[in-house]
DNA sequence: TCAATTAGGTCGTGAACTGTCCTACATGCC
DNA sequence: GGCATGTAGGACAGTTCACGACCTAATTGA
């Protein structure tokens, strides 16, 4: 009657997508038509590639299934919020491969989320960031809201403002056009060309504080070698260290691969309860250091003298903080 | 022309989802139809809810801004992934509060994912999975897949068979009408109604094994207790041990605060740079000795006994680790 | 000032939507 | 084997509504 045909079709999604099964009658009911137009609407649905399936025979009834296409997803509040929070922890540390479709989610969903539910993400996230580095690591955190700011701006083509942190410590204003954000192992790096230095430049993500669109678009330039993860690369590679681990485990290969993190690769066998791991860290050495310690399988660190190092002072500290 | 209404403004809105602004005579272009009619299908949006804002001027355009409902959240297939993948990761060791929901939005978004998608969110997911507990605890790790499908039937009131591990181990096969999925500390719980026994139960899902829905819908009974929550509280307390935490730090309260998970409480300033914390823990102080070692800061325990021994254990462990 | 954009009114044509019939078919229960 | 209850879908008539074309007003940046 007064709800025209494509606001009860997304109702008709929404109510779909509860994971349970709806007698056409039902339907009819909620969305105040015949069943006649709720059988016509489900076959709209089935025309835009949503599959409906549905039960035949007594106590039948319809429900949104997997299919080719993925359907609008129509969130409730809390559903939202979990969304995000989810999205929030998992930005910052990355799942190898998806941290830049994490980002993009995330600031699609943050554009669209009503402010109400933005302060329970707000207070909920400030809680929990702090859970995926364990408050350990080089205190390098990134706010969420950095990344989806980054993110919005790099591809709507809007500039961006923001004060950025050299390694001296100082602290410059940049105006830039940026290009790309890029996630490599631990850290973010932004591309964008930077309007006041009047050339390319690659920004450490964490070192970036306040930043803000303009709202002023820009028409995209080329990038100097042509792809601006190698540019990235390029520009990144000679200052970050990275360090060779090497640790032998008292346990078998297959419960060390189980027990740590994938960014560490597989050890190799050295026996039924021994094995080798090599693999090569980013930069902090603290972090490789509580996730050996949260194995929870015996282990001997080989090199480098400055995870031995780190070892020793967690151990020493846990030792401390027993009393005998 | 061909296309009608409902798919077009479906189609509009996954367009005003991209963070960037849109001219109206390029959303006609797209859309396949005049200005006027875009126009119109903005208005539409907005009749529903979905604040569209409008830039005026010269290069002005449309983009869809927080409103006070969340519109349908159009996803590419790397978003959908990226989304299902931080949900798993984040639905097992929960974010205080919005464990529940959490768990309902996966199992919503599950529903509709299509199988490649699957696929990807499976390799990625188990990779990551062991990234939360660190692969320590005590093993109690629960399968995503477990969650959305308890929390799937329940919502769906579908009867549900699993096999169960009890305490001494022994397997047997349940037939259930399942009520409340429920999330407390690191456990998550089931309270359904054992159709064999005759009788209602609370079942600890990380002890649950290859559950899934018969498809058989039931009528809801009374819940014994009357809140479901309640019941479960009743008949795991007596068998979930806990333990009373006493921990001095050698730095701020704020800091310590800032460091430790937030399940784990405030503690009270003793000085300056000193503070104490007092706080009850599940069951798995193993767990507790990970989280104290993962803060960072000089700390000693004051009791349990307990605890002492597991922070010291795996001091010993690090010390040795560690070539001097 | 000019150019480019959103905003919105009106009108006529034609398509699309809805409800009310109707029949066919599948399933579970008695 | 019936019977109740559900989906599937065709035909039809009346109404509504969507679309494009054309118009004017208002806003903004260069």
């Amino acid at each position: 009657m007064t709800t025209d045909t494509p606001a009860r079709l997304l109702q008709l999604l929404s109510l779909l997508q509860t994971p349970r099964e709806w007698p056409g009658s039902e339907l009819a009911d909620r969305l105040q038509v015949s069943r006649r137009t709720v059988r016509r609407d489900v076959d709209r649905l089935r025309d835009l590639g949503y599959p409906v399936q549905a039960t035949m025979g007594a106590d039948g009834g319809y429900r949104l299934v997997a299919g080719k296409a993925l359907p609008p997803l129509v969130l409730d509040d809390e559903e939202a919020v979990a969304i995000a929070v989810g999205l929030r922890a998992g930005a910052g540390h990355a799942v190898e491969g998806i941290e830049e479709a994490s980002v993009r989610a995330l600031a699609k969903l943050e554009q669209v989320l009503p402010s109400r539910l933005r302060h329970r993400v707000n207070t909920l996230g400030t809680a929990t960031s702090s859970l995926v580095y364990g408050g350990g690591g080089d205190g390098a955190t990134i706010a969420p809201e950095t990344l989806t700011v980054l993110a919005s701006a790099t591809s709507g083509h809007e500039r961006l403002r923001f004060s950025y942190e050299a390694a001296d410590g100082a602290r410059t204003r940049r105006l830039t056009e940026p290009y790309r954000l890029i996630s490599a192992g631990r850290r973010w790096y932004l591309v964008a060309y930077d309007l006041d230095r009047d050339d390319w430049r690659t920004f450490r993500v964490d070192r970036v504080g306040d930043p803000f669109a303009t709202g002023a678009r820009f028409a995209p330039r080329e990038v100097p070698t042509g792809d601006a993860a190698e540019f990235m690369r390029a520009t990144v590679w000679r200052a970050a260290p990275s360090f060779e681990l090497d640790v032998t485990f008292d346990a078998s290969a297959a419960e060390v691969t189980r027990r740590l993190p994938p960014s560490f690769g597989t050890p190799e066998a050295t026996g039924a309860d021994s094995c080798r791991l090599h693999s090569t860290v980013q930069d902090s050495l603290e972090w490789a250091a509580m996730r050996l310690a949260m194995a929870g399988v015996d282990f001997t660190v080989q090199g480098p003298a400055e995870l031995a190092e780190q070892v020793g002072k967690l151990g020493r500290r846990l030792t401390r903080a027993a009393p005998r």
